[in-house]
DNA sequence: AGCGTCTTTAACACTGTTGTCAAGATTGAC
DNA sequence: GTCAATCTTGACAACAGTGTTAAAGACGCT
């Protein structure tokens, strides 16, 4: 084989994925995509066939680091500790950047429509692995039956809230708010008994 | 005065909304709005100026039906039958339709960078009606103190989690998953002890 | 009826996006 | 060194959307 790839595919899809997270996948062109990663368009249809194949490759490194992320915060002994550090790394998330670049997965699922169904799919893949993430986690023998509600029950309950968190910073511009918001959602499951957990510090809660 | 408007401006603000809905704010092309009105482009941007301000306009019967809509539901003597009540006037809402609409503030507020400020601004506005018309009706006599929360927290804790909500409809398309999930929330909310406040029958649930 | 005002309509110029293509450049394999 | 595969690049045609404008039409008012 020969003449070959001339860019580097890695930092190609990274800046893809930075730019899908500041604007969106349906806002962001080909030629926008062509300017961001400074490889010309042909080669870009060339390489990848269009946006929806690029977008893919970039989210699958996004996923992996998210779900590493909620995994390492979840990871504590005390429930409290975990769900509110659970938080905090989600809510960074979506807080980082000026201007904030919000949840990229939440954007997408809501102009899911316009995106081609192999895109609905993975999305539709990708919050099922968050619930699971979740609810293995607080099945941990640590935070097991510690909870105001089974597993089962949490896990779509934290999954769908989340969601709601990152609409709401669209919409506010304001992680305290969210933190506040979300410190309700945690007092409401892990009951009022625990009364000190502090929070514990957890990672930077930035996935990128 | 003469030269008259030939075309009925609730009428087209009518159709406007429904696209709008099904499609989403940036989605829509001033052509698409001709289409579905049935009026000649030029004529919308001679009346209304552009695609942002017919929004705005269409928006405001939304709005207005949405939190009357809420009231509605959540206007019960039991907290959970009006929690219930609430959460099944929202789902049934952003279900409707087929294929099913969603909800279109939550998916505006979502791209809202592409909107003007002004829609941002309404958007704004809207969230903390919604949130305010919650805080009210769980303050009101008969459901005050009956909730593990107080009302200034309830408040932006459901506002928050009516989002996730429409979120995840996008992705799965059930709304018995989101009736399940939506009930996981009210029985935190309303603590264990009112073990059969079965479900009141509320409002038809749509919006339009 | 005539006037002025507003609306309608088709057309225009412009910008942005898409997907493809052919010519040329590059490079590994032989 | 030559070959052949593959990548790069600029160009192209096609399409969609925007916002404006000028001419034509409709209507209320006097």
């Amino acid at each position: 084989m020969a003449g070959v790839r001339q860019f580097d595919e890695a930092a190609v899809m990274q800046n893809a994925l930075d730019l899908f997270r500041r604007k969106g996948l349906a806002a962001t062109s080909m030629l926008d995509l062509a300017e961001a990663t400074g490889v010309h368009r042909g080669s870009l249809y060339n390489a990848y066939g269009g946006k929806d194949a690029i977008f893919l490759i970039a989210f699958e490194e996004y996923a992996e680091r998210y779900c590493a992320m909620i995994r390492e915060a979840l990871d504590k002994t005390d429930p409290r500790a975990a769900l509110t550090d659970f938080f905090e790394a989600v809510i960074a998330s979506m807080c980082a950047g000026s201007p904030a670049r919000g949840c990229l997965s939440t954007r997408t699922a809501t102009e899911a429509d316009a995106a081609g169904p192999e895109v609905q799919a993975r999305l539709r893949r990708w919050l099922d692995e968050i619930e699971s993430t979740v609810r293995a986690a607080l099945a941990a023998p640590g935070l097991a039956g510690r909870l105001a509600l089974p597993p089962q029950d949490a896990a779509p309950l934290i999954a769908t809230f989340m969601r709601g968190l990152a609409v709401m910073e669209r919409v506010h511009h304001d992680p305290d708010r969210l933190r506040e918001t979300a410190a309700s959602l945690v007092r409401l499951m892990t009951g009022p008994e625990s009364r000190d957990s502090g929070r514990a510090e957890g990672g930077r809660g930035d996935v990128s």
